[in-house]
DNA sequence: TATTATTTCGCAAACGTTTCCGTATTTTAA
DNA sequence: TTAAAATACGGAAACGTTTGCGAAATAATA
């Protein structure tokens, strides 16, 4: 690998020392209008391209922020990174990935292989094991930019992304409600979750209010292979307390849901409504019957966690970034996996 | 952000020089294992992480590689990823990735900053906009190892991933015509593409082993946004001139197809076969047919291209990356979107 | 015992930038 | 006309590693 000239060279071939060259090519105003011309012009002649390490390790800085994450094989999570990828490459920021496949040790090794400034932030979405945050809490300990989204940390003081989780959970389960069910089954990844305790919260206070009483083993913890999954959901469907209706708080498991019914003779609607928290909205209307959905805007969050971390990282003097809590909401579109129509 | 010890302090620390530090936690042979010993406890202790901006700098080599890719939101391109992810994540590499949007100006962009180093290698699939190919020529020359896999460049003498695209479009349409289809329409991306090429000749050629002769206004080609390819795959199936059959070239206009279909009366499989390559397995079976897939190994191509860079990266002296294109089986799975059950 | 090898370590250069200084030249002010 | 200030540039240090080379100290050989 030709490494193509270096900052010396260029010098060299401008009879130029590299300090005035590498002035002249970050605009500065110590170096006059001419000399800027001529060096900028060789530049692009000769193709120079400023070695990224020997910057880094000037500068302190990478350009570059990680993502984690607990799995790739998702449209929400593909289409956070999108927008996150939108404003970073706006900025010349690159983006290293990283997917955890739900497994907090991986995810612990990951994190700590970042400790070492390979990047200038953090931006991750936990996986669902983790209940132990010593990783992450020591990360945010020494300062290290660190942003959550989706699944979030509540007891590391930064900023976290996330959507109405409570609301949107209260309002798909009291959706079921009025469309008659009684036995309404709530199905997670792992109680651990953020998004999981927020919308199991929601779920529970729909039923409340609507004077039903929840059942415990209409709740269920699901695991990470998908085939487990749906004969667990199979027997739940086919149990004596069988539910008329589901919420499914991530997007796989509803999938797993209609695998399971296929096995069944049950029919969707008339015998189960389902609704879903669900980001793959060309499939989601595809499904048979159609999928109700509770749709994040994950595109806007990634952005929008890309924008904060932009400005702390091009910004002098920026402060930490704030200890809140931003929600975006989400948008329930309501299709026939939930209404019978006469 | 404080950045912890550096290697320096942790051999004032030690009261050792730095080199000596360096070559211990190298496990130099030149260091006697006492030393060793106690340099390493040592940088346990004060969790001393290496720099790797000055490494990559020294060395000249960043233990990243960069992979670039058309769009994210697929099930494709994410499982490959996570097949490259799996080998290189073993050897301690990182992954920076791209995508591109299908869009060839972005792809330039991204190639050129990438020139720099800052990645020890690229794998590529190019956008479906791509035939001017002077930028990834170019840094071929210069010797940067890159690798294709999918859609590939052939101009370009490296290593290149794929599937058997020709035989697997043959016989996904032999299939189409055992099944009684006679007139079958074939759906692209762009004709620039090293896919649809070999996906297209497989196509034609089974026509013609059947004795068939192709209509033009059967073969599409479509663009990005779903709506204006759902459109189109519409007045397609509604046209004087329509399809009994259908082959995909890609999985979202399988999609568009299946979303096309509700907005007509016309039933798969009886009125229309349809077969895609398809790699999100999952949704395939859910589909309304079951849709007929041509899947391509998607992980395992992921795999082996990590595994060849690794081979290249880690290794002394290793040559080129040899011009040969490596071909994985895909694999057909019948379902119900091509085969009517009397 | 004297010489040579071997082991174990330190010094300093190098990777390619950026930036703190210093300085020569020109311009402005007194 | 002279002093002060502004302009334009060069020298060298620094970022944190790795590594070539030299040099002690110890061990092996003659």
């Amino acid at each position: 690998m030709s490494t193509g000239v270096n900052l010396k060279e260029l010098a060299a071939e401008l009879k130029l020392s590299p300090s005035t060259v590498s002035r002249a090519l970050n605009d500065s105003y110590e170096i006059s209008e001419a000399t800027k011309k001529k060096v900028v012009s060789m530049a692009e002649k000769l193709n120079y391209q400023p070695n990224p390490f020997a910057r880094s390790l000037r500068e302190n800085k990478s350009k570059t922020i990680a993502v984690v994450m607990p799995e790739r094989m998702s449209s929400f999570f593909s289409k956070v990174i999108d927008g996150i990828e939108e404003v970073t490459h706006q900025h010349g920021y690159h983006l290293l990935i990283y997917s955890t496949h739900e497994d907090v040790e991986r995810e612990k090794k990951i994190v700590n292989l970042l400790m070492n400034g390979r990047a200038d932030a953090i931006v991750m979405s936990v996986s669902s094991q983790t209940s132990d945050i010593s990783h992450l809490a020591r990360l945010h300990e020494r300062g290290f930019p660190l942003i959550f989204f989706d699944r979030i940390c509540d007891n590391i003081p930064t900023t976290k992304f996330i959507t109405n989780d409570y609301e949107s959970a209260f309002e798909g389960t009291k959706h079921l409600i009025q469309q008659g069910c009684k036995k309404i089954a709530f199905l997670m990844l792992s109680k651990e979750l953020s998004i999981t305790k927020e919308r199991y919260r929601g779920y529970l206070d729909a039923l409340k209010a609507a004077g039903l009483s929840p059942t415990p083993s209409l709740q269920v913890t699901c695991a990470h292979e998908e085939e487990k999954n749906i004969e667990a959901i199979r027997t739940l469907l086919l149990s004596e307390d069988r539910p008329d209706g589901l919420l499914s708080s991530v997007e796989k498991l509803a999938l797993a849901t209609y695998h399971a019914v296929k096995r069944t003779d049950i029919k969707i609607p008339e015998d189960l409504k389902i609704i879903s928290f669900f980001s793959n909205l060309s499939i989601a209307g595809l499904l048979t019957p159609a999928l109700t959905t509770i749709t994040q805007p994950a595109f806007t969050i990634g952005e929008e966690c890309a924008k904060l971390l932009m400005k702390k990282l091009t910004k002098p003097r920026q402060p930490d970034l704030p200890n809140q809590v931003i929600s975006l909401p989400s948008k329930l579109t309501i299709r026939s996996s939930t209404v019978v129509y006469n």
